[in-house]
DNA sequence: GAAAATTACTTTATGTCTAAATTATTAACG
DNA sequence: CGTTAATAATTTAGACATAAAGTAATTTTC
């Protein structure tokens, strides 16, 4: 994913360079997008550094194996790429390289010929479930900071958020 | 940026396939991760869709250009690739394609000749007004269904976790 | 003031992601 | 039936991103 913006900061003057110039007071919609974006890049950015430097690996492979860990049958490729919301071209590449890395198996979906299930081989498993744990404890360190209460109360506002997204996402 | 895992639910079982699978209870850093992410993705999404079919451009291109419009003499690229959270060699790449289309220049700094100033040329101030007028529209009307007060406080919450993240960075 | 370290940018190799075209299979309709 | 639509996966071309190494200029340090 690439970074993007950068988020101005009322309540942090002392870092000047991070300001966006949104001294406008009715750009309440892009500086929300901004400061969205930020946190989000931001975090992105530790967890990946982690996953590179502690199990060689990448975010979007993580991210497959994580859904992928859901489904102990499989999922058709096409409906992961819908779950990790990419496109199947992608999920494509990225299932050769697990294929060959022996993390992942294609099966061949007997109900439709056209479709391929992949699923978590056995070491896929045993290796996403190492992950999966550091993953956690990761994020636990990160957000420590933040008091259980703002973690909530960010978490509820994120949820209209994305309901509200999810309108125009039909659209 | 690629797009990753999937926030679970609470308040949305009528879209099953987008459930995390997070059903324990003391998974909240992971589960706030990973509903911020998927608001910033989808956001991201109409954004860059956007650029391309309006504009023929993409999102990477007018972060550049959103942050160099705000220096009217130009930035050293070190100091822009800060900006926007990039490597220098990303914006080695960015800066090649943007003076090739005519829409940025280089500059010798003259108090040091390792540095390169880059800024916009007169048509890239241009492009770069219509692009971010209609990109303020757009993400205006994506959050209009979001009222004010959550707007509000959604943006103070990230706020604070924008502070506690700026914790961990510098360790 | 010369050697060492740092800094700014570029280059290279690799990985990720998209959009669009292609192939193969299935479904739908007259 | 048989033609047409739609769907699932793959392939291709291109943009974007990183990390790591290379080049050139500046600073630091002794």
């Amino acid at each position: 994913m690439d970074k993007h913006h950068l988020d101005s900061s009322i309540d942090m003057p002392d870092t000047p360079g991070r300001e966006a110039g949104l001294s406008d007071s009715d750009h309440q919609a892009v500086r929300l997008w901004l400061r969205l974006l930020t946190c989000s890049t931001q975090i992105e950015q530790v967890i990946r550094s982690q996953l590179r430097t502690e199990f060689s690996t990448t975010l979007p492979r993580f991210d497959y194996l994580a859904q992928l860990s859901r489904f102990p049958k499989g999922l058709r490729m096409k409906t992961l790429s819908e779950y990790l919301m990419v496109t199947g071209g992608n999920v494509t590449g990225l299932t050769d390289q697990l294929v060959a890395e022996g993390w992942v198996e294609r099966v061949a979906d007997e109900e439709d010929r056209r479709a391929m299930i992949v699923r978590l081989t056995r070491m896929g498993r045993k290796q996403f479930k190492a992950m999966a744990t550091a993953h956690e404890q990761w994020l636990q360190q990160l957000l420590a900071p933040l008091d259980s209460g703002s973690a909530s109360d960010l978490y509820e506002q994120l949820g209209k958020l994305r309901q509200v997204l999810s309108l125009s996402e039909g659209a």
